[in-house]
DNA sequence: CAAATAGTGTCTGTTAGACACTATGGC
DNA sequence: GCCATAGTGTCTAACAGACACTATTTG
């Protein structure tokens, strides 16, 4: 079937994708894992992800599937990006598989996960997978470990942030976004302005308003930037890894 | 051989990896393309890169060796890193072939490039590529636009710059790479104090001088930092694109 | 009323960018 | 001497962070 001018012929390889899915609940960073019910790593927690269906599947479009698969998320409505590709020969000790790995971020859900066909999935705290309390199958804990760099990264530079917010939210709700993934408080009237000032960032919605505890809030949606200028910095700037070969 | 728990078998792919290797030369930022002597794309510009050896290849590992085949550069002693992976299921005429492209850097070397075993390497300006005046086999252009964009964020946030440069430069050295890779110029004098006050960016190296045409400048080597703080910034932010699935 | 959140005003120390100026080499 | 590059000093407008203050809701 395939064609090269070459008498050798060079190794076929098992690619798979592997999704590591961010959303804020309640005021936590979390991370949806799932729970592997065969070996290996069985009863190991892991990233939800899979091989490529048949070998006309992008895998782009495989990721997609898997998040609707596995998340029962629309990766139409969500902010999904690749991260890289994760392919030591040991990585699996079923064979060679090599993995492409996405990051994605979801709005704050109110359900748990509905519609799954995975055994049993859930959304862990971020920082317990962190702190080692949750251990990941294969190498799941590199992929993951960048991907939580990469967000918190980004939200400096880019508005992803508010790919974490409902299509309209408030300046408190996207700040408690910044704070949830970087782990830090924030002052409230320093974050207001700055993310106002940020050209394209966020659109006022109408002057409509919603109630909570306090004094109601006017709501915005994303603006058309895709890039904050001048960016939102990290108050004690963490060092950005080099990133894997 | 693979032993999976189901029934289903995945496909199979080839794996590839190509090479973005940025330089400088002279005043210009330059890439390194070969011209491909057969088919497909026979006699079209193409990036350095090949297939997996055999299935207990890293594919870091195939980098490096690629490096070592097409460009006769060791990547012990060069930047490189993962620029992630082009998967697209047309991306090559012949079959199914995923390429994991990486981004290197080199030094401005005198020579073009010796003992390779490409039929034709060239350094391109990277500028007639952007343009479209050269013409690239494959999704090599897409790669290609994702590295450029890559290595111009990065002076901005990491001491990338200094892998373009020796061992031991000059302040005014590592600025040319800083007007070659953004394409602008700089203010010599607060280009000066700016990379000096970025903490284990660079760090003077003896009290050695180096004659060209002025007056001689201190020799300074890379420093520890991983990342910049503060930041060199672009004088026009352009925009930071999205990545690809 | 108190508590809580939203939003505005203002001060202060630092910084980025502009650019005058001095220093030290080759020719 | 002139030219080119290296390196220092200094001014100004903008900005980040701190925080007092006002506004508007719930209970």
């Amino acid at each position: 079937m395939f064609q090269l001018n070459e008498p050798w012929v060079p190794p076929a390889v098992l690619v798979a994708v592997d999704l590591v899915i961010l959303t804020i609940r309640g005021n936590d960073f979390r991370v949806l894992l799932i729970e592997r019910g065969i070996e290996p790593f069985k009863g190991h927690h892991a990233l939800p992800g899979g091989f490529l269906n048949n070998d006309r599947e992008g895998i782009g479009d495989a990721a997609l599937r898997e998040l609707r698969e596995e998340a029962n998320l629309d990766g139409r409505t969500l902010h999904i990006e690749q991260l890289g590709a994760y392919g030591d020969p040991e990585r699996d000790p079923r064979g060679r598989v090599l993995s492409v790995a996405y990051l994605a971020v979801a709005p704050g859900l109110p359900e748990p996960v509905a519609g799954t066909d995975a055994s049993n999935a859930e959304w862990a705290p971020v920082r317990e997978v962190l702190e080692g309390r949750v251990q990941l199958a294969f190498d799941h804990r590199l992929i993951f470990d960048d991907a939580v760099e990469r967000a918190r990264a980004k939200l400096e530079y880019t508005p992803l942030a508010t790919a974490f917010c409902a299509q309209t939210f408030t300046i408190g709700q996207l700040r408690r976004v910044y704070e949830a993934v970087w782990g830090v408080d924030l002052d409230e009237r320093n974050f207001y302005r700055k993310v106002q000032r940020a050209a394209g960032f966020i659109v006022p919605v109408g002057s409509a308003r919603q109630a909570g505890k306090g004094r109601p809030a006017r709501l915005f949606r994303a603006g058309p930037a895709t890039s904050l200028q001048p960016p939102l910095t990290r108050p004690e700037h963490s060092v950005v890894p080099g990133g894997h070969l």
